[in-house]
DNA sequence: TTGGTAGTCACATTTACATCA
DNA sequence: ACTGATGTAAATGTGACTACC
């Protein structure tokens, strides 16, 4: 198997939310603990830039708007944040997860599972490349396949001497004297080695 | 050495949201 | 404007693996 191009790891992530500039904290009102029921998607009226982001803590969840939890995504620059720490490194050993957290505002818990869906789109990506390239190769090796039959179908009135083998390839024909009348059959054809190989077009 | 626990991973699946016809 | 289908990303559940005690 050939080695694919690396730039299969490299996805783009599109997020399809309004832009933001920072990351507000946790939107938890002081002393009364309630939680503002705010779309997460949407820009806060007004031209503040608020919003309640994703690292609002379980018990908060269960308080907005009465729905269980809320999915909740990401803003552009959380994405793009992680997106350039993932170019980095695939995985995150516990300090850099931590740290990463902090930087983005998320939990650890969700800067993880970020790291873990990614990996898995970037292997779902590297597999469809792979699908591809091998879609081709059977494409191309279907219309080898053809060709030759063709010439095969092509070859077989033609008369040779029988004493004389040709390599079906490169169509060199061995040396006669080489072949007892009436001794040992005769061995199959000497096709030349570099001969049965052959490298698809696609791969060249 | 063995067993229990915690942490992390891949993988499959579910869930919530956005988009489009 | 509304609606259902569809795609996508965040989140969850599970089993396997490893490290540590």
């Amino acid at each position: 198997m050939a080695v694919l191009p690396t730039s299969a790891l490299c996805l783009d992530l599109t997020i399809s939310i309004s832009s933001f500039t920072s990351y507000p904290s946790l939107t938890s009102s002081d002393g009364g603990g309630v939680i503002r029921d705010l779309d997460i998607n949407q820009v806060p009226s007004g031209g503040e830039e608020e919003r309640i982001t994703a690292g609002m803590e379980d018990e908060d969840k269960t308080k907005n708007c009465g729905h269980p939890h809320k999915k909740l995504r990401l803003t552009k620059e959380q994405s793009h944040f992680l997106e350039e720490s993932f170019k980095q490194n695939q995985t995150l050993i516990p300090k850099q997860k931590e740290a990463l957290a902090m930087q983005v505002k998320l939990k650890p818990r969700q800067v993880e599972v970020w790291f873990q869906n990614r990996r898995a789109r970037s292997k779902l990506k590297q597999t469809e490349m792979e699908c591809e390239y091998l879609k081709r190769w059977f494409g191309s090796l279907t219309e080898q396949n053809r060709r030759l039959q063709k010439e095969a179908e092509e070859l077989r009135p033609i008369k040779v001497r029988p004493t004389m083998t040709m390599c079906p390839c490169c169509k060199r024909v061995t040396n006669p004297t080489t072949l007892n009348e009436g001794g040992p059959p005769p061995k199959p054809p000497p096709w030349h080695l570099k001969c049965l190989y052959f490298t698809p077009d696609i791969l060249r």
